[in-house]
DNA sequence: GGGATATGTTAGTTTTGGGTAACAAAGAAA
DNA sequence: TTTCTTTGTTACCCAAAACTAACATATCCC
């Protein structure tokens, strides 16, 4: 077997966040330090630099000692998937379960490193399926969802409401 | 500050699996043994034998040397609770994306550990908003987001559709 | 240019949770 | 009972990823 030193081998969804994190202070403020990272994380500094030497010998960043930090191709492909799937669950969480924001960001972080190809592919046809409604806002049976689930009850259904055994939900 | 031997603080995902293990083969074959743990989360029994004590440490197991390990009250309870969590979460995979069931329980793995109660209980409102929908099969909607995801068109939606209905094109 | 201050790195420790090897106890077979 | 096999435990070791303390650079200001 060949010594392949930047290993193909799947990132900790730690290693993940480090990539997102540089990923987004590049965009937002333009380059990416290693104080800014350990703020956004919430990481002391060394621990900064212990990931970044990781992610260098993967292949996934280029950093120079006290210098800044940039992504790869290979590493911004990585960032890129992660932040989809991230902001993704947030639109699912808010605009249809209607989360709170603060929560659904939260479990969005946590989620975005566990969800299968599949289920991602399946949830986004569902966010878009809904957010392309032709009744432009929420359709109906979503707004039906809001209302049982504040309520209990269902809205009425169009399709033959006969005797109806009330009980809401269980 | 007073001296607590069984912490307080949240479990661990791998922790949790232990236990859901532990909940699993009680209610499977009567009793948890070590060997069982160890084949049905694909570790070796010293690490079983670890968890176990930490999990003893915690109050949330009994387990006397070379016996069966049984789950105490506390322990059950939070067992339950996760449980709960991977069944609502393959019932939404499953039932509502139409995920493929083996990917939907391993994704359920993994995301029953990091899913906030809030996002638990509105999603297990959605779901139940959909089982008990009164046109007793799947809602129309949902019928509608299955031939969305396939062909990529959205069935005629009642609300003023303007001509078209051609191609299957996607 | 020469210090303060801010930022980054190194070295060494800790915590978690996995693994091996070797041993100990229980159970089945003789 | 004695022996073989299975199961469980102990005593290590290893790796990831965080931390602290101390040191090294850079930067900014005078």
């Amino acid at each position: 077997m060949s010594v392949k030193a930047a290993e193909k081998r799947k990132l900790s969804s730690n290693m993940e966040d480090y990539l997102e994190a540089i990923a987004v202070l590049k965009k937002d403020e333009g380059v990416a330090r290693v104080r800014d990272i350990s703020r956004l994380l919430d990481v002391k500094k060394p621990s900064v630099t212990g990931a970044l030497s990781v992610l260098s010998g993967k292949g996934l960043i280029v950093h120079e000692r006290y210098g800044y930090v940039d992504l790869t191709p290979k590493g911004e492909k990585v960032a890129g998937s992660v932040k989809k799937k991230h902001d993704m669950l947030v639109r699912f969480l808010t605009r249809i379960l209607d989360v709170d924001p603060r929560i659904a960001a939260e479990d969005a972080c946590r989620m975005e490193h566990t969800i299968s190809p599949q289920t991602f592919e399946k949830l986004t046809g569902f966010i878009e399926f809904v957010e392309t409604c032709p009744t432009g806002d929420r359709p109906d049976w979503l707004k039906g969802f809001d209302r049982y689930f504040k309520t209990g009850r269902r809205p009425k259904c169009k399709i033959r409401q006969a005797g109806r055994k009330t009980k809401p939900g269980k």
